[in-house]
Order: C-alpha cells, then sequence, then structure tokens
RNA sequence: GGGCCCGUAGCGCAGCUAGGACAGCGCGGCGGCCUUCUAAGCCGCAGGUCCCGGGUUCGAAUCCCGGCGGGCCCGCCA
C-alpha cells in the first residue's frame, strides 16, 4: 500500500507539524499530549521546555502566530505554563473521514520507514499434554502481537517450535509405545497423551521415591521422601480414576521393567541419533498431540505459517553439534564430567558483550549447562541453533520470542552464545518477549502432575456462561446464531481479561472475572460495536460521500479526536510491543461511543448533524472492529 | 545468599520508559434512567498515607538510594 502519513494518520501529521513548528521556534524536541478538559485538545508543558531561556513573550508570539497558519488549528492559548491547542474540528473531521472512507477496514495501518521481516515464535507448548490457561496467554499473545506488526508494515512470520527432543518426550513416548492410540478412542487426541504422561511420570516419581526410601531405611529425610511419596501416590489415584484400564496398563508395563528410566533416556538418545523406530514412536505421538493443539486453535481463531520441529531444525541437520564444536573454540565452554557449560559470567566480563546487548542485570551470572553427560543436548543450546536457524534460513531481521518469564535466564544466554559465535546482530534482534504466568488461585497446576485448567475447558465453560447470559437476557436467535454469538462473546471476555493486563503483571485466575460480561471487558467493546453496526444498518444515507462535518457538541468532538489518534496508537503500541494498549484504547472508545450514543441522537437528527454523526459512527466501528481484530476478538454484528 | 518482576481505593487494573495542570478506570456498595438508534448500556454518590523511609527537583505515583511485602529464576527439566 502505497500510502502518504497525511491520509493514513491525518491526526498524526497535523501532531507532527505542530511540534516541528514549536521546534523551529524554541530550538527543542517538545512534548504534544492530551489536554484535560475544557482546556483545549493538545497541551504543551512550554515553560519547562524554554526554562531558562529568557524571552518567553517573544517566542510565545512567535509560535502561535507560526502556529496559527497551520490548518487544522484554530486556537493557541497559554495557561500555567501550558501551550494549549485547540483544533478545527472542521478540518481535522474532513481530514479522518477521508482517511476513514479510503482505508475502510485498514484505517490504523499505519507503516514505519523501514518495515521489517519479524519471526515470532510463539506457544511452542510441549507436544505431551493439550493446552492450559498459562499457554493461553502465550498465544494470544503471540497472535495478537503478529497481527498489531503486521498494522505497522512488517512482514510477520508466525512459527510453532514443535518441541520433540527433549526428556519429557521421551517419558510420553515411552508410555505411548506401550498402550498405542486405539482409533476407537473418542478423545481428543492431546487429553489421552496428556493423561498418559501423567500417568508414567506419576508412576515412575512413585516408584524411584519408594527406592530412594528402601535406601534411606532410617534416620535422615525419611520424613520428606515419605511425605513427597504420600503426596505422589494421591495424585496417581487421581489419575487412575480418570481412566483405570489406561493406568493399570502402564503400571503393569512399568512393573515389568528393571529400569524404565534408562530406557526412556535410550529413547532419548536414539532419537536424537535419528533412529528409525525412535523417530517414528515420537513422531506419531506428537503429531496427535498437535491434532489436538489445532483443534484447539481453530476455536481460538489462531494459525501459525510454520511448524518448525526441534529435531530437523537443529539436530539432525547437525546445526546443535555444529553450534558446541564452534563454541568450544571460545574459552568459556568448559566441560565438567562430560557435560558442557557456558561460563556467561566471565564472557560478560571479558568482553564488551555487556554494552553492545545492553544488559542491565546486576551481579554474576551463574553458569548454564549445555549438554548431559551422555552427549544429548539441553534446550538452550537446541534454541541457540534453533535462532540461528531463524535468522538465516528464513532470513528474519528481528526474531521474537514469546517464552515464560521463568526462562529469562536460559533466553539471556542464548543471546550471549549468538554474540560469542560472531552472530552480534542477531543477538542484538533476537527479542525475548516474556511475559509473567496465569496462576489459578488454591492448586499450583502442574503439567507433570496432570493438575490444570485447560483451554478446552475453559472455552466450554466460556460459552456456557454467555448461553446463560443470553438467556437471562431473554435475547432470541436462531439456534444457529445463538451459538455463534455465545461464541463470540464468551472467548471475548477470556481473551479481553487476559490481554488487557500488562504482561509483566501475574494474573490470577478468577472465573468470575475472566468471564465478565459487564464494563471494561471484551463484551463491553463488542456491545459497543454492536450499537454502532445497527445505527449504520438503519441508517438510509449513503456514507461513502464526501460531506460538510458540523461538530456542534463536546462529545463528538472528543470522539473525533479518540478515533484520530487510532493510527498514532498503532504505531506506538507495535513499536513497544503493547497489545494491552490497545485494549485500553478499545475499552476507552467504547465507553466514550456509549455516552454519546446515550446523549446524542444520531438517526433522528437533521442535515449536516446526522450526516456528520453517522461519520463518527462509522469511524467508531471500524476501529472497535479493528482493535478487535487486533485482540483476536469477534465482532459480532448483533448480540 | 544473588538476580529479575510486581506493590496505586475493600477487590481487579491504567498512569511510571521521556517528572508538571485536580491520581484515573472497572468490580463491589448506595441512589437514579428502558413508549425514543439493542439497558451486555447511561448518569450520580461514597471510597486513596500512589508499600515505607530518605534523596534529587520550583515540582515525584513517575527519577536515584535504602528498606518491607509478594512472585519468579539461580536443574545434566523446558
Amino acid at each position: 500500500m502505497d500510502l502518504k502519513k497525511e491520509v493514513y494518520d491525518p491526526l498524526g501529521y497535523l501532531k507532527e507539524e505542530v511540534k516541528s513548528t514549536i521546534k523551529e521556534v524554541i530550538g527543542k524536541e517538545i512534548e504534544l499530549r492530551r489536554a484535560p478538559k475544557g482546556l483545549g485538545d493538545y497541551a504543551v508543558p512550554l515553560v519547562r521546555a524554554i526554562k531558562g531561556q529568557g524571552e518567553l513573550e517573544k517566542l510565545l508570539s512567535e509560535v502561535s502566530d507560526k502556529l496559527s497558519r497551520v490548518s487544522g488549528i484554530s486556537r493557541i492559548e497559554l495557561v500555567r505554563g501550558f501551550l494549549n491547542i485547540s483544533l478545527n474540528y472542521r478540518e481535522v473531521a474532513k481530514a479522518v473521514f477521508k482517511s476513514v472512507d479510503e482505508l475502510g477496514e485498514r484505517y490504523g495501518y499505519n507503516p514505519v520507514a523501514e518495515p521489517k521481516r519479524i519471526l515470532i515464535e510463539f506457544l511452542s507448548a510441549n507436544p505431551i499434554h493439550p493446552l492450559h490457561i498459562g499457554h493461553l496467554r502465550n498465544a494470544l499473545l503471540g497472535e495478537a502481537l503478529s497481527k498489531l506488526l503486521r498494522l505497522r508494515g512488517h512482514s510477520v512470520e508466525k512459527h510453532f517450535y514443535v518441541n520433540d527432543a527433549g526428556l519429557q518426550i521421551s517419558i510420553a513416548a515411552y508410555g505411548f509405545s506401550k498402550v498405542g492410540f486405539p482409533s476407537s478412542l473418542k478423545v481428543k487426541p492431546d487429553e489421552y497423551i496428556g493423561l498418559i504422561y501423567s500417568c508414567v511420570n506419576a508412576l515412575l516419581t512413585i516408584r524411584e521415591l519408594k527406592r530412594r526410601l528402601e535406601y534411606l531405611r532410617e534416620g535422615e529425610g525419611v520424613a520428606e521422601v515419605t511425605s513427597e511419596l504420600d503426596e505422589w501416590t494421591a495424585i496417581a489415584a487421581k489419575l487412575r480414576e480418570r481412566d483405570p484400564v489406561l493406568f493399570d496398563k502402564l503400571a503393569d508395563e512399568l512393573n515389568k521393567e528393571d529400569d524404565p528410566k534408562s530406557k526412556i533416556a535410550e529413547l532419548n538418545r536414539r532419537f536424537e541419533k535419528g533412529d528409525l523406530e525412535a523417530v517414528r514412536l515420537v513422531r506419531d505421538m506428537c503429531k496427535l498431540v498437535i491434532k489436538g493443539f489445532n483443534l484447539t486453535l481453530r476455536e481460538l481463531g489462531i494459525s501459525f505459517d510454520s511448524w518448525d520441529w526441534e529435531s530437523e531444525v537443529t539436530l539432525w541437520n547437525g546445526l546443535t553439534e555444529e553450534v558446541i564444536n564452534r563454541l568450544r573454540r571460545c574459552k568459556y565452554l568448559r566441560s565438567e564430567g562430560g557435560s558442557l557449560v557456558l561460563d556467561g559470567d566471565s564472557a560478560i566480563r571479558d568482553t564488551t558483550i555487556k554494552e553492545e546487548l545492553g544488559l542491565t542485570r546486576k551481579g554474576p551470572l551463574p553458569p548454564l549447562t549445555l549438554t548431559r553427560s551422555d552427549g544429548t543436548t539441553l534446550y538452550p543450546i537446541r534454541d541457540v541453533a534453533y535462532s540461528i536457524w531463524k535468522f538465516e534460513r528464513c532470513k528474519a531481521d528481528i526474531v521474537i520470542n514469546v517464552i515464560g518469564v521463568e526462562q529469562t535466564l536460559p533466553q539471556l544466554y542464548v543471546k550471549i552464545a549468538l554474540w560469542l559465535l560472531g552472530y552480534k546482530e542477531e543477538a542484538r534482534n533476537l527479542i525475548h518477549y516474556s511475559y509473567e504466568a496465569v496462576k489459578v488461585p488454591g492448586y499450583r497446576m502442574s503439567a507433570r502432575k496432570g493438575r490444570f485448567i485447560s483451554v478446552d475447558e475453559l472455552i466450554r465453560e466460556a460459552k456456557n456462561r454467555a448461553l446463560m447470559e443470553i438467556e437471562r437476557r431473554g435475547l432470541s436467535y436462531t439456534t444457529e446464531n445463538v451459538g455463534k454469538i455465545a461464541k463470540a462473546v464468551g472467548l471475548g471476555a477470556i481473551k479481553y481479561a487476559i490481554l488487557s493486563v500488562a504482561p509483566n503483571k501475574v494474573i490470577n485466575f478468577d472465573w468470575d472475572r475472566a468471564l465478565d460480561f459487564n464494563r471494561n471487558s471484551g463484551p463491553f467493546v463488542q456491545y459497543a460495536y454492536v450499537r454502532a453496526s445497527s445505527i449504520l444498518r438503519k441508517a438510509d444515507v449513503d456514507l461513502t460521500i464526501d460531506i460538510e462535518p458540523h461538530l456542534q457538541e463536546d462529545l463528538e468532538r472528543e470522539l473525533l479526536i479518540e478515533v484520530g489518534e487510532w493510527p498514532g496508537l498503532v504505531a506506538k503500541a507495535a513499536d513497544e510491543l503493547r497489545v494491552d494498549m490497545i485494549a485500553n484504547y478499545a475499552y476507552n472508545l467504547a465507553k466514550l461511543f456509549n455516552t454519546f450514543y446515550e446523549r446524542l441522537p444520531v438517526l433522528s437528527a437533521k442535515g449536516d448533524v446526522k450526516l456528520t454523526r453517522l461519520k463518527l459512527v462509522k469511524c467508531v466501528k471500524t476501529v472497535l472492529g479493528n482493535a478487535l481484530n487486533i485482540l483476536g476478538i469477534e465482532a459480532p454484528e448483533r448480540m
């Protein structure tokens, strides 16, 4: 799309003009912010900016003289150190309306001067259990960021890293090899594999604890081991309840084995080497789980451009090995009993790495183990290889990894390793987009223990509650529509609840809060959209034509400025990777629009007033739809 | 023990990067508004030592230092 800024972001263009005009006079970059109610539309903290420059009066008259010649400005006033600027609403309205008419659904598109190729990796859940609430935050953030960055003109590729190489995979695959996946089974495949994984885990742990208990006999540590054993026995009992036949079968198989743990380790080794049988087993299992993932993701409206199998992109192509060999040449890699350890602390002390990558972490950096003593690799080193693959094979300028905050240290090590390998630019362009956990008060989620709230459950509950809400309100829809709307509203509530809080805040999950359909919620924004749609549907006017804007109420002017701010907000949110800003903006616009809706009639207004209001409604609908789209929330025409 | 993050009304959050005009919003509480574009809405009231203590500044929720409280990390798990 080849467009000029004055077309796709008219208000932003005007603001830039104001800023550069003032800069010309006072020789300084100034801040332009929204003014408080009743004091114009924008304000410049002027006195602060020209502090010590004297001749305030002269500068001021020069500023207002020049600004008065900028079209789109109507009034300038100095109040208590602030230069308050009022817009010429007619001009601004014309420009914004034109922009919305021309760009339509794309209004908000605000491309950077130099668009980048951005590869964003997100979700990347281990393919051994269903997706749970923690994954949901990751998935929603990743999808929303992708959409936001695309609106900013970047080309974005969404990648899912299929973690098929870890030891946990082998644990699940080992269990899977004993019981298979009977085609008669009706359960969701990821749920089924997840149960196998938890069962094998519990059985292995219990076995291990029992052995440790025997070894300890009496004295030190017996009490702790006993209580741990009790905990796991309880976990096992719960798991058995879910599918006694499956559980007993797995228990039998494990009992037959002398040393199942070493069998699992062996499976892991064989897989890394590419042993055909091991590969087939693991692949079959992973594919089943991914099939389940995709069922869930389709419900959420989330998709990926690429599924990168860890084994393929890091192991079997020799990339990880190459990385290790090249890393050996630097002096920060040492061997400890056969395993390789990277000493990032020394690397940071000896080199300019800290300055070049802008690391702010204080204090010593604990070393990171890269390989097991049996030669198999650990996750961080494979991730180094994967990062190189992303930059080189996918030709990415920027790589964003949406990964939980608990992985800050290994992610930092990936950057350090890249830098040490000579990928300095890449190290700089690797972004760990970290987010905090979603916690469920009252219990610790643990996939290993089979204890979590799955995304499927959450979706089911969301739809149910929305359905109940529709019933309670006595709304009548066709059966087909009821389902659709319940889904839109239910998922809208969940998505908004998660995306509207800054990613560095822990979310304490609460059903009632996540599924709130009232103010400051997804449905609130959706409802405003529905109201706008409803007005436009009933308007018997062609809104593609140019009109003579006639704004007579403050509310109309506020609404105009708010929608005018949209492209600028998209730019800011995209550049700062702040999806929550989109959610909060959407809420504020919806709130403003609801007030407008209650106070100022549209359809029964006359002449230019009516046309102007209709145009405003169109702008609001466009922007809300656009914002909801970024958040991955459906914008229904009715609800 | 070391590192990172969070701490703003009873509860959930925004504002903090670039210090400035009275600290905002939602839930919950109280009181109003549906013959008029869908009340999942609107309007009003009550509710605050911006965790504490210093410092910088004409000015601090915002910046700096020191505490306190909570979370996470410091694994041959990912």
